[in-house]
Parts: structure tokens; C-alpha cells; sequence
DNA sequence: CTCTTTTGTGAAAGCGCGTTTATTTTTCAA
DNA sequence: TTGAAAAATAAACGCGCTTTCACAAAAGAG
């Protein structure tokens, strides 16, 4: 069924048609009754590819997934409790504003070459891509495609440095520096001196942030930063279960942790628990994100709260009307955390 | 840069770039590597409507994932333990193939009219559908139009009704009888008389199955089947946890539960810990789906494991194969499942 | 060295729709 | 009745690519 059976099928031409179904203002009430009706008869939906030839647009956002974990064991991105909530959301947002989600995981640079092709394919108005880790060629490759991308998560200096004549990009990011500040200045404040850090990949935004967030807190409190600043934990439970074990069994045993997020601060539950340490008793531990599963932990886990289902609308909002717009200006929304106090942490013995 | 920038830039025809692009047998060598050079150096890629109007694939499949949740509170699909894995080897082996993902929620039959859409409007080649409950609408619906669809988890049966001149379906779905039959029989020669089952919505393939293997099982055995079975699970745990404690509360108090997810068996486990009642000292638990944290809790749980990698594959295969080859016949496949025994199951004091 | 095959290549048509232009038909006021 | 404005149409073009068909060049046969 095509347009122009429409047309025969309602008695009017093909221009009529295509003015209906694009909501033009100058056919008369009676006439577009006529041609809707034909239209929903025949369950008839304009074919999409002639369509965007023909200057339309393809209503298709890329959600493009950057994972860190590697190929071999890949089933980690919608299990994962940061980004399955992102994605949930995000695509949602965009199918309620009537675009369609295209959506791709990214495990190495070759599957980067994918997102590009989407774009280059004109597969997509525009995307939105989140986990991207500090990575100039990655970004450059993108920025200079010229179409309207968002960015979830990101060093806002890094990406300027890519700008080109013409700005299509955006940023949504969030308080981490604030928030994870909060975090370590509560622990400050029950009494905590010796404050242990297991911090995420340095290559990311907020892994960067909730570091210097807890480096400077300390300082500013003129407490000691710790030597063994746990740095390879990579925002995985597993690896922080077993780097927080090693530290506790050494002589300088911290009296809390905060963790820069809550997979992390769940490995380091599972340590505390192997070794017979008792939460908050001997070990308070603090996390980030507030992932599902942290309310419902006993002793549930203190943690910072990201607005994710903000930050996901926005994304979607923002991109979408650059798509509609064309391209607009530079813009960058950052949005508040917030500390939520639960069981895990308490007044050093 | 379109293809006649690059027959240009490369001294042939557009017809001659046409056949590079696609492939074609009959372009020398020397003239090939000389296009590839030139569509190399300026990254060009075809524009895929152009393509799709011209006769070629979109290259995409839809997946459409349909969720039991209201709108209200959407928040569910990605972060359930039971589509999450799905989703993502879903994604992931379809983009392996060179193929893309379109993604929708499918919260109400209105959403429904999106999937129907993204058909008629040919942005896909085909669709895997999973979350499907018994619905002849929505299915006849979509084989009324007559491309390729893969349902994941549903009533062949059913399914069959709705055949028409050809054939454009196949049936993806595991041994949930077998499964529930092994975890009931386990439960039995453990020594248990008199075992609750906590059911999920029997309007789906994998809640009927589940739901038919406990009370066969329990006949063949020679058992009462329990009157108070728990119908209102609807596989969520919130909705379990209130159902078991109600139950528990009662005189009858059964030994054992075998529940129809785990998501619902971890409701469970919330009310027995609530009532004080140890597990699996006072009451065994089994439930279904083996999800990640299964293995995590303590005690662990006993549980059916899903080949969820092995469907989600074959899923992916199936679809992709169906759209390159136009209809094929129909076809079914089931997978097997998997007794995990782990520790909240024990004989009955 | 001609005459067929084979191989390689290009011109042109067509995919389904949106848009524009020139033209015809209808409507309504004067 | 006339004239202007509004509504609708037909026809043509273009979007970027694939594909068919016809033709030219190269290769092989006699």
C-alpha cells in the first residue's frame, strides 16, 4: 500500500495525501476527514526510507552503551545497576516523545566504528552515548560527523576541545564532586580520622570526581589522605572484594570506606563480613549511586543518590529537539546528588 | 558525500560503485581496489533509506520487549533479572551479525500500536518479541502483516491459530515443565508432604508450564495438591513476600515452597525471615529462573536454571536468518533446563 | 585476422514520498 | 453576473541508491 493508493482509494491526488499526513494547514477539515479515514482503513503508514529521501527525518535516536568489560564476558551493561536504569529510561522518553531508539553496545574501538556508521548511514538523527571514558580520538571521531549528540557522563572541558565550526553537542552530568564530598564530610563528622578510599576508573568522569571530591574533603578537614588509596577496584564488586580484603588484613586498618560506588561498597561488604568485621560496628562503609538493591541490604548501605531518571530525560529531551532545531548551541546541565543516610554507617569504637 | 561523488573521485560510474559496495562478482580487481580507495579515504557510507528504496534490507530488527508493569512505574524492565539478560545477548549477537537493534517497551496495547508501526513503516526486517502474554489480538495483529517475528516464551498452540497463507513466525521457548517437575520432585524425595507453590501469571507460557508442572507432579507423586496455592505472585517479590507471610500466618503451614520465579522466592525468603523461621531448618525454598543473585544469597538459593544465553542466541539466528532469506517454514525450538541445587532446600524436620 | 564469447562498464529507469509550479475547480463576496 | 480568493490537482523533479539492459572492450576460437 503506497501513498498513491491512498489517493485513488479517497479520490484525491497524491499531493492531498501527503498534506494530510503531514499536517499541513491549508486542506480543509472535510477533505483530511476524508483521506484519514481511507488511511486507517487501510492501516497505511507512509514507508519511512522514502520519507527521510525525500527530506525527512529518519525520528531515530542511537543509545549508544560504552562498556568497560571486556568481550569475552559481556553480559554485564543491563545487569549493571548504573546503566540499566539510564537505558530504561532513556529509551522510554524518547519512544513517549515518538522517536525510535536504536540502540548498540560498544565493547571495543571496532565496535565504535558502529556508532559512527550509524550516524554516517544516517541510521539516526542523532545519539545519545553514555560510559564514554575519557577518550579523544573516540569523541573527535564523533564531534566531527556534525550531527546532534548527547553526552551522559562527561569531562566538559574534554569535549570542547572538539568543537568545530558548528556545535551539535551536549552534556548531562551530575554533582559527584558535591556529592561525594557530603559523603566523606558525614564520615568526618561521626568522628572518622582514618577514612579508607576505593576509588573507580580515573578515566572516567564521575571516577575522576568522587576522587578529588574525596581527596580535597580530607585536606580541607586537615586529615591524613591515605597511602593505600584503593585505585583498581574499576567500579567492579569483585575487584574491591578482594583489594578491600588484602587492606583489612594489614596493620592499617581504616575505620570507614567510601566507595565510589555501590558495587564497589558491596565487594567491600563481603569482605568486612568474611572477616568477621561488623557493619557499621567496626567498619562503616558509604557508597554512590544508590543502586536498587542498596535500601534492601541489612545493614542497608549508605549511599549518594544520582538523579538518573532526571539526567535520562533530559538526555532524551535535549537530543530530540536538537534533531527537530537543527543544531543549537553548546549546552550542558549538571544535576544535584544527594546523600542518603541508612545503616552502614556509625561512630568509630 | 554520495555515491556520485565517489564514481567521480575514482573515474567509473555510479553503477560500478554500486557493485563494489554490494560486493558483485563481476568487477576486476584492480577496479575494485580503486573504488575502495576512494570511499577509504572519505569515510563514505551508503545513506541507508536510499538503499531500502532501492531494494535492499534495512539491516535492522526490532526488539520488543513487553512489560506487565503500569506506566505508573516503569522503572522495571531492564533492572528485572529475568529480561535484562535477554535483552543484552540479544543486542549484542544481533549487532555481531551486522544487523541492528531497534529497541521498545511495551507497556499498554497503545505502546502495541508502535511495534505495528515500526512493521508497517519498514524500519525493521523483522522482530524478536518477548514478554508476550496470551493475547490473540496482539498476536494475530502481527502476523496479519506478514514479516519475520521470533516470540520468545510463548504457547505454540496459540500461536498456530493465527498461521496464514505463509509462514513468517518461529517459537522460542525453554522446558519450564520439565524444569518445575525436576524442582517439585527434588522437594519431594528430600521428604516433603506438604509443598506450597507460589504461581506466576498463568497467562503466560512459562507461568501455565510451571504452574502445571507442580500439580501434575504433586498427583503423580501421590500428593495433596495444596488448596491454597498463591495465584497473586505475578512473579513480583514485593507482591510474594506479602502472599507467603499471610500463608505462613495460617494454621496450614507447608514445608517447602516451590516458587514459579525467583524474584517471588526471594519474597518468600523475606517473609520466613521475618517470622523468624530459618531456612531451610524450618521450610525449604526452590524457586525458578537461577537469576545472578541467586547464587549470592545466604543461603543460597536452589533454583532452575534458564539457558537464557543459549535462547537469546538462538533468538537472534533465527530472525536474522529469516529476514535474509525471505518466509521460512515454521519453526520451534525448545531448550532444556537445569536444577541447581544450592542450599534452601534440606528435609523436613 | 575475422567472428563469436566473455567480461566490464555506463546510461537510464525506478523505488515511494515530499515539494513545487502551473493550472483548474470551487466558493463566496460584491 | 463577475471577479477574486481559496482549494485541489496534475505533472514534474529530486532524494541516493540498485538494477536492468545495452553496449563496448577484451579475450578466445577458428
Amino acid at each position: 500500500m503506497r501513498s498513491e493508493d491512498i489517493a485513488r482509494l479517497a479520490g484525491v491526488s497524491r499531493s492531498t495525501v501527503s498534506r494530510v499526513i503531514n499536517n499541513y494547514s491549508n486542506v480543509p477539515e472535510k477533505t483530511r476527514a476524508k483521506v484519514m479515514k481511507v488511511i486507517e482503513e487501510n492501516h497505511y503508514e507512509p514507508n519511512t526510507s522514502a520519507r527521510v529521501l525525500a527530506g525527512k527525518g529518519m525520528n531515530t535516536i542511537g543509545l549508544f552503551v560504552i562498556s568497560t568489560a571486556d568481550k569475552q564476558n559481556p553480559n554485564r551493561i543491563y545487569q549493571n545497576n548504573y546503566f540499566a536504569p539510564f537505558v530504561e529510561t532513556i529509551v522510554d522518553t524518547v519512544n513517549r516523545m515518538g522517536y525510535y531508539v536504536l540502540i548498540h553496545t560498544v565493547y571495543s574501538e571496532d565496535d565504535f566504528l558502529k556508532v559512527k556508521q550509524a550516524f554516517l548511514q544516517k541510521r539516526i538523527d542523532g545519539g545519545i552515548i553514555i560510559g564514554m571514558e575519557k577518550n579523544a580520538g573516540m569523541v573527535h571521531a564523533i564531534a566531527k560527523l556534525e550531527l546532534p549528540f548527547v553526552l551522559i557522563d562527561y569531562d566538559i572541558a574534554e569535549l570542547l576541545e572538539h568543537r568545530l565550526d558548528k556545535d551539535y553537542a551536549a552534556v548531562i552530568n551530575s554533582k559527584d564532586y558535591e556529592g561525594a564530598a557530603m559523603a566523606v564530610r558525614y564520615l568526618i563528622e561521626l568522628g572518622h580520622e582514618h577514612i579508607g578510599l576505593i576509588s573507580g576508573r580515573l578515566n572516567t568522569q564521575s571516577g575522576r570526581q568522587r576522587y578529588q571530591a574525596f581527596v580535597e574533603t580530607m585536606e580541607e578537614q586537615r586529615l591524613e589522605v591515605p597511602e593505600e588509596i584503593i585505585l583498581s577496584g574499576e567500579f567492579i564488586r569483585q575487584k574491591a572484594y578482594e583489594e578491600v580484603k588484602q587492606l583489612l588484613m594489614s596493620r592499617k586498618r581504616p575505620t570507614a570506606f567510601f566507595s565510589a560506588n555501590d558495587e564497589m561498597a558491596l565487594g567491600a561488604m563481603d569482605a568486612c563480613r568474611e572477616l568477621g568485621l561488623q557493619i557499621p560496628g567496626d567498619i562503616s562503609i558509604a557508597g554512590f549511586d544508590d543502586i536498587p538493591v542498596a535500601s534492601q541490604l541489612s545493614p542497608a548501605l549508605t549511599s549518594v543518590r544520582l538523579p538518573i531518571y532526571e539526567m535520562s530525560q533530559a538526555a532524551a529531551h535535549h537530543i530530540v529537539t536538537m534533531c527537530e532545531e537543527g543544531s543549537t548551541s553548546f549546552s550542558t546541565v549538571s544535576f544535584p546528588t544527594q546523600l542518603i543516610v541508612r545503616e552502614t554507617c556509625a561512630e568509630p569504637k
